[in-house]
DNA sequence: AAGCTAGACAACCGCGTTCCG
DNA sequence: TCGGAACGCGGTTGTCTAGCT
């Protein structure tokens, strides 16, 4: 395909845009309204090409969006909306009213992601890094003395930084996982990076539209009940979005009944995750741990709230007391996970250093 | 005060999709 | 149905600024 000639370059400014040229952008959308960018810089008087004009009106100048910082329902809209759908930015950016791709984009790269990975959840599985660690240790004999971990990416190894300095452990000992794990992870790490984007993005394992929007409608009403705690949670599992038979109904046979009963409200890190972070591979044993995660849960919610049953405002504000924390709150929502990392290590004390030192 | 660095965000690039004659 | 133009999207780069040495 010919490209226009606008993307050739030729006498036309590129770079940050000047009042005078947004003045002339709004003059003229005012004026003829939006369409036809190619059009634009001529009618307008602009040495622009087209394509910059539209990415300046979207972006900046259209009168409808919000030029102030994220609040924490918003933080809170992007986690949940990136763990079920990826980098959809666009679509993430639709439930987000004054917010474009953008912003949500930059946003997420610069803040988010960081976050995420501060809390030793990878941003791109949400799954913590120490499952993605045990997951390569459980292929190809990587246990063997020899083995190394491979292109661990950025967000992996800034986290076992991060945990390495926490834990008051040498900083070499990412460096010691990093030598001698390095090459035998790298083909492992790209085939599960091939099989994520898939299920992310596109191909035979994508999303289909309306899981999406369902996804959406799903996590938008979760992000208002917490806000407004005017309707039942619903519960989303990503792995019934995947699912080719999937439903988002709460009726999904996929959700389990201790999972339906938990509630939104009750926050915590471990929302975030796409599945439970140490599951055995073992499936009896992974039987056995579900068991008892369930009388677990159970238990917890007789000694917690009855959460399905009421909107009490007592009820919910206590529960949030207990937990310290929520988005309700005014804190940030990462702030509130953040919170919650000592939380996580009581919960998995083998989380990292199992990867880090054998 | 000057130089360096990291963070934030605006803008660009390339590619896929949609529209339309 | 086909091909070109326009549009939309996600990844990447560039620029500015504040903080630190």
């Amino acid at each position: 395909m010919v490209r226009p000639p606008c993307c050739d370059k030729l006498n036309l400014k590129r770079g940050l845009w000047t009042e005078e040229e947004d003045a002339k952008i709004l003059a003229h959308v005012s004026k003829h309204g939006t369409g036809n960018w190619t059009a634009v810089p001529k009618k307008a008087g602009l040495k622009r090409c087209g394509k910059s004009c539209r990415l300046r009106w979207t972006n900046y100048l259209r009168p409808d969006l919000k030029h102030d910082n994220f609040t924490p329902q918003e933080e809170e809209m992007i986690v949940r909306l990136h763990s079920a759908i990826g980098s959809r930015w666009s679509i993430i950016a639709q439930q987000l009213p004054g917010r474009t791709d953008n912003d949500v984009k930059n946003y997420w790269n610069t803040k988010l992601r960081k976050r995420l990975s501060e809390m030793g959840i990878d941003p791109v599985t949400h799954k913590p890094f120490s499952q993605i660690l045990a997951d390569y240790g459980n292929i190809g004999g990587l246990r063997q003395p020899g083995t190394r971990i491979g292109s661990l990416n950025k967000d992996l190894k800034s986290a076992v930084m991060f945990k390495s300095e926490l834990c008051q452990s040498p900083s070499q000992a990412f460096q010691n996982i990093n030598s001698q794990l390095m090459p035998s992870i790298m083909a492992t790490q790209e085939a599960n990076q091939d099989t994520l984007l898939n299920y992310n993005h596109t191909g035979s394992h994508s999303l289909d539209l309306l899981a999406e929007l369902q996804a959406i409608k799903l996590i938008t009403e979760a992000s208002n009940y917490t806000k407004n705690k005017t309707a039942p949670p619903p519960i989303i599992f990503v792995e019934d979005l995947l699912s080719p038979s999937s439903s988002s109904s709460s009726s999904s046979p996929a959700c389990s009944s201790a999972a339906q009963e938990k509630s939104p409200i009750d926050f915590s890190w471990h929302d975030f995750l796409l599945e439970d972070a140490f599951l055995p591979a073992d499936p009896h044993e992974q039987e056995v741990v579900a068991e008892n995660s369930s009388k677990e849960l159970a238990s917890q919610k007789q000694n917690i709230i009855p959460q399905r049953e009421t909107n009490n405002e007592a009820a919910v504000q206590e529960c949030i007391k207990a937990k310290g924390t929520s988005s309700v709150s005014g804190i940030s929502f990462l702030e509130a996970m953040l919170d919650q990392e000592p939380e996580m290590f009581l919960d998995f004390p083998n989380l990292l250093e199992e990867s880090l030192y054998y």
